[in-house]
DNA sequence: AATTAGATGTTCT
DNA sequence: GAACATCTAATTA
């Protein structure tokens, strides 16, 4: 059980959707405002850059807010979606790149209490942290207070495990990209099979027509 | 169980 | 001014 903290080694491989799938099962910790909360990954979506018309990079736009894409692998890219709703990323390739991988939902595994009060919940359940607003609300992560964020450091970072095994993973399209044309259909979307903590389970007739 | 509407603010056209 | 990598409560069935 040693728990190993990711590095660029891990972030800066070129392929996002390879790390995004390794990142499943992996422990996304924060200490924030002194309390100290940790989750296991269990839904992701990647991002691939300025040729991924439902990326924020797409044709290489360069803005404040997608500036931080083009950072090195091992970055936080935070947003503010929908006016209120804080959604967290993990920059990856080399500088330049702009690839990142969404983290969409995440299990509890400590200072569960943290995360009740700040999402205001009174027990533990799956809608706790089973969404990529909810869960940076649960783990205390702000557009503002943790965009550029280095995974390196001691306020945000992942913790290592063993990767999933292929049939333990369920592969979709990624949510909410529907403007993105072709790229929409992209099955760039992972979450572990039999977990409740997901955003959207996919229906077995879904399964079994579009994969 | 499934669908809808409203909240909210930053970004880009 | 439109769109937006969403969530929740209220409404319909």
């Amino acid at each position: 059980m040693s728990a190993t903290k990711l590095f660029s080694d891990f972030y800066e491989r070129p392929d996002v959707v390879t790390i995004a799938k390794e990142l499943l099962g992996k422990t996304l910790v924060t200490c924030i405002d002194g309390f100290y909360t940790a989750a296991r990954i269990t839904e992701v979506e990647a991002y691939a850059g300025r040729n991924d018309k439902a990326c924020h990079a797409n044709g290489g736009l360069r803005t404040a807010r997608t500036e931080m894409m083009y950072a090195r692998g091992g970055m936080a890219y935070v947003y503010l979606c929908y006016g209120m709703h804080h959604l967290f990323n993990v920059v990856t390739n080399k500088e330049g790149m702009a690839d990142a991988v969404l983290i969409r939902a995440v299990m509890p595994l400590a200072g569960e209490e943290h995360m009740l009060q700040r999402r205001g919940k009174p027990t533990v359940t799956k809608i706790l942290s089973s969404g990529p607003a909810t869960l940076s609300q649960a783990l205390g992560i702000k557009t503002k207070l943790h965009y550029g964020t280095d995974l390196a450091g001691e306020l945000i970072w992942i913790e290592d495990a063993r990767v999933l095994k292929p049939e333990e993973i369920v592969v979709s399209t990624r949510i909410g990209v529907d403007y993105a044309e072709e790229d929409a259909l992209k099955p760039w979307r992972f979450y572990q099979a039999d977990m409740p903590w997901v955003s959207k389970k996919l229906k077995q007739d879904q399964l079994l027509s579009e994969f």
